[in-house]
DNA sequence: AAAAAACCTTGATGTATGTTAAGTAACTAT
DNA sequence: ATAGTTACTTAACATACATCAAGGTTTTTT
């Protein structure tokens, strides 16, 4: 059961079968159809998520109603309302399905009481943070220092499975531009090849 | 010794007195001179730095010699070249400093000691990796999101102690504009008035 | 199968911010 | 004190990207 998640966990820690049997324990399958809000803006947000098939969008609404990608994650990916789940205040941002998906959620509580029982899954979650960490990072820095063709050059070299199965549009809520800059970049990128 | 950082890690996790004297232990003094690099792109750089006095600022350097700030670290902030420290390459960024600085460093192998040693550290860091986390994926909305001259008052607002001994132009390489955009954002902001 | 959404593209036009250039003011070092 | 950086401002001009509007295509729903 969930053999991707272990095998995923064993490359950062090693776990004794009663840690990976209380581990898988706490776990709590959600099922969602395409389109179907994972979390809402102002829905309490009190779990971590992890994909075991299909693809969720993290997107924040800014005042004029656009919409601005956070985050993506796909099979074998973590997300959560980081903001949420560690203020207890509502979520800032929606994420919803962008396909079929289906989750793993792991409460609050139950993680809490997971790390402290089991310091290496604190071992776990810090790494991964640490990852995150440099990847936000680089992202910033992109965002500033390179033209959108470039970026979304970058993004499909990066991410060339997400770049299949993502509408553009998503994309470009991602990259920072509108659907019709990408569109535009997309056409320019193929004359001149 | 170093009460501020004691009193900082006491918000987090509870520590025995010989904890303490282990974790103050492994910390390794160093000062700065104003413009001094503490890192330089292409170093290895395998500590953490803790800020006891002064300023740092990570900054990228892009093809055509721009200077993006990747971050600002003063008094109890911590700062690193994550990215070399969790890789082993060699640093993509420079830190350096802004006025003379103190600093206390702790090398990789002793912060792996340590965390293995005293989970609650790797606690501590976990805990303080969720709200990096929280900041840089607010910092990447805001950039996609706000214009401009938002987003230094936003800047000024987060950080009015920065706002007061930081140069203008670095200000203007953090929020992603030129020193001329941010200067013509202020004049517009006193007339506005 | 038809209707309705959602998606993608294209063109005309607008705007925030960058670039280049110049000048003044404020530190810093000799 | 003087000369030399470094910081900040302003103006004229350039440009990447946004906005608005429309039409065509694909996908989803009924």
């Amino acid at each position: 059961m969930h053999e991707t998640l272990l095998k995923n966990i064993a490359s950062f820690i090693e776990l004794t079968d009663e840690e990976k049997e209380y581990f898988l324990s706490i776990l709590r399958p959600k099922k969602l159809r395409k389109r179907q809000y994972h979390v809402q803006a102002g829905d309490m947000c009190r779990y971590e998520t992890y994909v075991v098939k299909g693809c969720l969008r993290q997107y924040y609404v800014d005042d004029e109603g656009i919409e601005h990608t956070v985050s993506f994650a796909i099979e074998d990916w973590w997300t959560s309302d980081m903001y949420g789940l560690i203020t207890g205040n509502p979520s800032l941002t929606n994420i919803e399905a962008i396909e079929d998906s289906e989750l793993l959620l792991i409460e609050k509580n139950d993680f809490d009481k997971l790390v402290l029982a089991v310091p290496k899954f604190e071992r776990l979650f810090r790494i991964k943070l640490q990852r995150a960490f440099v990847a936000h990072q680089r992202r910033i820095v992109e965002n500033m220092s390179m033209p959108a063709d470039q970026r979304y050059l970058n993004f499909t070299e990066q991410y060339p499975s997400l770049e299949q199965r993502l509408p553009l549009k998503l994309i470009a809520s991602y990259l920072g531009i509108t659907p019709e800059s990408l569109s535009r970049i997309r056409r320019q990128l193929v004359k001149g090849k």
